[in-house]
RNA sequence: GCGGGGGUUGCCGAGUUUGGUCAAAGGCGCAGGGCUUAGGACCCUGUCUUGUAGAAGUCCGUGGGUUCAAAUCCCAUCCCCCGCACCA
């Protein structure tokens, strides 16, 4: 029979939905809360994404079979600037926006509804939960809801949130570099930019060369280079200028002066200076207190940095260039005024030892990498980054670094800047890390904006108490609790407010808006009662109300006349919340470990008593499609509804569940989700045909069946609390069908107990991965109510250990017929002999087995009256059962082997004699316990 | 460099915590056979090398060591992947 899944997916959603069976409200059982961190809805759920849900969907499922009242919610994320500026790109019909709609298959005439960022907060969640319906989730829906002012219930959570983080002092005030566009006078958040998204304020150190009574400033992102300085670079062609500022003057670009401005500079332009001008004349660097001449070069950029560069040639490859072009070309000395003595004398000074180069690694990169002069730019821009790389992370300061010898460049940089900064021989300066474009077109900035909020995530009180709370937490994997423990130590202060895009204000500033990564730590807590705080006006919601619910503060009868309602809604909100709370796990993608899941904890700790901290994290990796990974450019970003479509529902699931687990890159496989479709369909058949039929009597064989049946039950069921979903469809499918083709293969007529045990169990276990497949099972072998409510298969007896050593007996036994057929090519064999071990060898196995040596095992062995008539033999044979470790567990070979005849013989095709005296080759005597000698003709 | 994870038989991937039953599960691929009008569907068998009696040899990144015994323990070493942030 064909399965139409289609119909059985609609058929059994509908009637899930109708049932409410994934409504959780509180009741007697004990409960289990899990919920995985909702998606930002700018896009269709992609099946990345689909992955990380399922973990917590197919283990939602099996919790709530085994017993617990399972709470599983589900929302949408719209905090952030994106929603915002694609809705503006709608707007402003920019048609890469448009094609990305219209790519995820949204209709042409909806398309005018996305400039209205307020539309994508509605469509968005509404097809993320159609397509997570059609894939069969187990959502509670009452209890979702979205972000941002948007939901003015979430709005006043946020709010509560971030005064009570205040009041304790969490959040700290300081200034904070962003990317600028000084025409639109804003921020430029990365999904505002035309050009450059990822670029990130990056901090160059100003070095300040005494020049008269002026300073010529250089920018740099090495200060501790500062100990190889030879000279100065000033384009000769360009115009700077002279500045005052802070009461100092600065030589530098004009565009650098601009910029110094917005960064917290009074700057004061005095007159211009041709680069020109400054060309062969000296300035004292800083640190070496050395007089170095400034040459001229054509690589400095006046939009960068201050358009003056310091030269360290052992270590810049840059510097190393400018000078052999120097060196090298007379002419260029001469347009300058220069004559070779200038620049002769100038050599490299060695100030880094680094791994896998010599004393002058700038030198020895450009000679190794061929590159021509100073205007070879690709090449040097390869050199640069190579030769950063190695020097920050293996480098070691040399004697030619003073009081820094010694020290790795990873530590020396901060401290030769701070110490630089303490003598005022040096400030600094942000600059975009790389070219940013606003959409505007202007090439953006950095400014440090005041005011600037942060989660003090640095306070090392704080990082103890999030310590604590991971000591004392689960993880799925436990390997990821050393990543957690490293991120607590690692993490800063956190800028938790922006300028722009849709979110909760700021509730004493209003001017700024809580971003995105900081409106979203606590609120699996508002899950508990999203239901029912929609019932009570906004507007009559306060502090208060909040801090009966989640902290049991305060005076419920007043709060319930404050918000209209009768006492017991108020108190049956703080019920429903201490009922569910703390969760017991969050399982997201990895990405999320060094910012989400350790923000959850931190903010956690600072809200909420010890009892109601998070109990556990579970991490996944990132889904790959046939083993490359996800991403526009190859073209396979699916969604979940293009999977669902292709595919449908259980399979899908199935297969994504299949593709891994634990940490590492779950992989799907289109070849091997291309045969499951049919799998599911055989077990649907097989189940249906064989449920409640077969035979009453039973034999060795059936009850060998049921008890590999519990083994296997019981492996998968500590796999499943293991969030170990690939191990447990391995196990408990593929393994499973294993034993079940062995069995029909061992029975001629299988047991009706033994078989429909086994379908519910096979069907059960399957149940989370494929829900719908296995409700239609469900009902067609005649079961009340659904799978999905069913209760888990408890073990109905101990598995029989010795009868799954004893079908291991068999099964090597008929290897070891094969084998000798095999290798003395014998084609049709019509008589094979088999010879038990005699009762003595078994005897002096068990001894073996206790004594694990000779000389304690023969005398014990010798006790023995008819040992001892046996004399010699027993003595060789105990040898090389201690040497080869024969401490097999006694079975009735003779048993399994009579009993399982017919079926050698239907295998082999040979007539089979058991234990019979004819054994013209001597055969008999190769018998040992676990393997039987065979003799063939 | 720091932190984390890893290197297993054509590929993927178990096994390593608790050394022996490990030539090493399972899947995919491949080969042969069966079923069939046919099949990319299904079933069976095989898939390191050699082997005319169930064996032997080699093997788990590399080199050492411990042990009666090592994929598994110890030491050294090489290589790969992820993160090193303010990005939804």
């Amino acid at each position: 029979m064909t399965l139409d899944y289609n119909a059985i997916e609609e058929k059994w959603q509908s009637r899930w939905e109708e049932n409410r069976i994934f409504e959780a409200d509180p009741d007697e059982r004990e409960k289990f809360f899990l919920n995985i961190p909702y998606p930002y809805m700018n896009g269709f759920l992609h099946i990345g994404r689909l992955y990380t849900y399922l973990r917590g969907e197919v283990l939602s499922r099996y919790k709530r079979m085994k017993g617990y009242n399972v709470l599983f919610p589900f929302a949408f994320h719209c905090t952030g600037s994106p929603i915002v500026n694609a809705a503006r790109r709608i707007a402003d019909g920019e048609e890469k926006q448009i094609r990305i709609l219209k790519n995820m298959g949204v209709s042409e005439e909806l398309i005018g509804k996305f400039a209205d960022p307020e539309y994508w907060t509605e469509f968005f969640p509404e097809m993320t939960k159609v397509h997570l319906r059609q894939i069969g989730a187990t959502i509670d829906w009452r209890r979702s809801f979205i972000t941002t002012s948007l939901n003015p219930h979430y709005d006043r959570f946020i709010s509560w949130q971030f005064r009570k983080l205040k009041e304790d002092g969490f959040v700290i005030k300081g200034a904070h570099p962003v990317i600028w566009c000084s025409k639109c006078q804003n921020a430029v958040s990365d999904h505002s930019r035309l050009d450059g998204e990822g670029e990130i304020p990056q901090e160059f150190t100003l070095l300040k060369f005494r020049h008269g009574n002026d300073f010529i400033i250089a920018a740099t992102l090495r200060p501790e280079t500062v100990y190889g300085q030879t000279n100065l670079w000033v384009d000769p062609d360009e115009t700077y200028v002279r500045a005052s500022v802070n009461q100092e003057v600065w030589i530098v670009s004009l565009q650098c002066a601009q910029k110094l401005a917005d960064q917290e500079k009074d700057v004061h332009i005095l007159e211009n200076i041709k680069g020109i001008e400054l060309i062969g004349n000296s300035a004292v660097a800083p640190v070496i207190k050395r007089a170095i001449p400034i040459l001229p070069s054509k690589f400095c950029d006046p939009n960068k940095g201050t358009g003056i560069v310091t030269s360290v040639p052992s270590d810049a490859p840059d510097d190393w260039m400018g000078l052999f072009d120097l060196k090298n070309d007379a002419s260029l000395r001469e347009k300058y005024g220069l004559c070779i003595d200038d620049v002769q004398c100038i050599e490299p000074i060695a100030i880094i030892d680094s791994k896998g180069w010599g004393e002058y690694p700038a030198v020895e990169i450009c000679k190794k990498m061929n590159i021509r002069d100073q205007h070879d730019r690709e090449k040097l821009t390869k050199a640069k980054k190579e030769i950063y790389k190695s020097g920050f992370y293996t480098g070691v300061m040399n004697k030619n670094c003073g009081e820094y010898s010694g020290l790795k460049v990873e530590e020396a940089k901060d401290k030769i800047k701070a110490m630089m900064m303490e003598e005022k021989e040096a400030d600094i300066m942000f600059e975009p890390s790389g070219k940013v474009t606003c959409r505007c077109l202007t090439d953006c900035t950095v400014k440090i904006v005041r005011d600037q909020y942060f989660l003090a995530y640095g306070d090392p009180e704080w990082k103890r108490l999030a310590h604590e709370a991971l000591d004392n937490m689960r993880f799925y994997p436990e390997v990821i609790r050393k990543q957690f423990d490293y991120v607590v130590d690692w993490l800063n202060n956190w800028a938790c407010t922006r300028k722009v895009g849709l979110g909760t204000k700021l509730p004493w500033d209003e001017n700024w808006m809580i971003e995105s990564l900081s409106d979203s730590t606590i609120y699996m807590a508002y899950y508990t009662i999203s239901h029912m705080i929609t019932k009570i006006e906004p507007e009559m919601i306060d502090d208060s109300l909040f801090d009966y619910i989640f902290l049991g503060k305060g005076n419920p009868e007043e709060i319930s006349e404050r918000i209209g309602k009768d006492l017991e809604f108020t108190t049956s909100m703080r019920k429903e919340f201490l009922y569910w709370y703390p969760f017991d796990i969050r399982s997201s993608g990895k990405d999320l470990i060094q910012n989400h899941l350790t923000f959850c904890l931190f903010n956690h700790v600072a809200i909420f008593p010890k009892e109601l901290w998070p109990k556990g994290f579970g991490v996944n990796g990132w889904l790959m499609i046939d083993k490359e990974k996800m991403s526009s450019s190859k073209g396979n970003v699916f969604t979940a509804d293009d999977m669902h479509g292709k595919y449908g529902a259980d399979v899908t699931r199935f297969a994504l569940m299949y593709s891994g687990e634990g940490i590492d890159d779950p992989n799907w496989e289109t070849n091997f989700v291309e045969t499951m479709g049919d799998k599911l369909e055989q077990w649907y058949n097989f189940a249906l045909e064989n449920y409640g039929k077969g035979n009453e009597e039973v034999h060795y064989i059936d009850r060998w069946f049921d008890s590999m049946v519990l083994s296997i039950l019981k492996e998968v069921n500590s796999l499943y609390e293991e969030m170990m979903f690939r191990s447990a469809i391995q196990r408990g499918y593929f393994d499973m069908q294993r034993a079940l083709k062995w069995y029909l293969k061992r029975t001629s007529a299988p047991n009706r107990a033994v078989m429909d045990r086994f379908i519910e169990v096979q069907t059960k276990i399957l149940s989370p991965f494929c829900p719908h497949v296995a409700e239609e099972i469900w009902e067609a072998i005649g079961k009340e109510g659904f799978i999905s409510t069913s209760a888990w298969p408890e073990p109905w007896k101990e598995a029989d250990e010795s009868m799954l050593q004893s079908e291991e007996h068999l099964k090597s036994a008929i290897d070891d017929i094969r084998e000798i057929l095999k290798v003395a090519r014998i084609e049709n064999p019509k008589n094979i002999y088999i010879y038990t071990t005699p009762e003595w060898k078994w005897k002096v196995v068990k001894v073996a087995s206790e004594e694990k040596e000779f000389k304690t095992a023969m005398p014990k062995l010798m006790a023995d009256e008819e040992m001892r008539s046996l004399g010699k033999k027993v003595s060789k044979f105990l040898t090389t059962a201690i040497k080869d470790r024969i401490f097999v567990e006694r079975v009735d070979e003779r048993g399994i082997l009579n009993e399982a005849r017919g079926f050698i013989s239907q295998e082999t095709g040979a007539d089979i004699h058991i234990d019979e005296p004819y054994d013209p080759e001597n055969k008999a005597d190769n018998a040992v316990p676990g393997r039987v000698a065979i003799y063939i003709e």
